[in-house]
DNA sequence: TCCTTTTATCGTAATATTGCAATGTAATAA
DNA sequence: TTATTACATTGCAATATTACGATAAAAGGA
């Protein structure tokens, strides 16, 4: 039904996953990336170093503050992203606490 | 268009957005997490465990399976599955890497 | 004031995802 | 051979995502 039943699963699984969609597109990531390379934060900029157009790249923007991943700070006519440190540490934790589980038993299959 | 752009982008980009597509469910979350915890691989227990349809669960088994993050190997009339530890790892290291590129300079903004 | 610049929002088209009932398939059991 | 069991696949309905043109909104400059 195009509908995830997001009360069937625990609130931890629930938020990772959210996170999770939220990096889980190319342009995205892009972003991030560009908002961690530049140390102040960008803007239209964006626009002109990923190919998509302005509404797609506000969208995009829009998805990743939601996730909590990026804040932005109106000065003047433009406005200032960068990542939430706090949230981003955080996102961290939770992949790496994901990951670890799998690592120890490392048998291949049954 | 609902149809992403993937020429634009890296292909490392394009690669990290898709695992974290596969990750960007609760159902195929709990998954995971199941299969890691059963130490040995489980198949239609998954349906039990968690509360949706069979055919649901093998389709969000399919898509991690297209991904490369698990295995199956069939066993009579059952599949067993299992993470691969190696795409497990590779995953672990990219997102360890797109997280640790954000902390260095944790400066909140502009 | 009027124009420009920058970003957000609306509306829309194309495609993707989620979920399940029904059905198919393949291996074992009777 | 004929069930039965365990999964996969198909088909469908409801919803979500992606992308962009057009347009709005808000701040600054002429």
């Amino acid at each position: 039904m195009g509908l995830t039943k997001t009360a069937i699963f625990t609130d931890q699984d629930n938020h990772l996953a959210s996170i999770a969609k939220a990096l889980a597109h190319p342009a995205r990531l892009a972003i991030l990336k560009h908002l961690i390379k530049q140390d102040s934060c960008i803007c239209g900029d964006l626009v002109l170093e990923i190919g998509l157009a302005q509404p797609t790249i506000s969208q995009h923007l829009s998805v990743l503050k939601q996730a909590g991943l990026i804040k932005g700070n109106i000065s003047g006519t433009s406005v200032c992203y960068c990542i939430d440190t706090q949230a981003w540490q955080q996102a961290n934790e939770a992949f790496a606490s994901l990951f670890a589980a799998g690592m120890p038993t490392s048998n291949d299959c049954c």
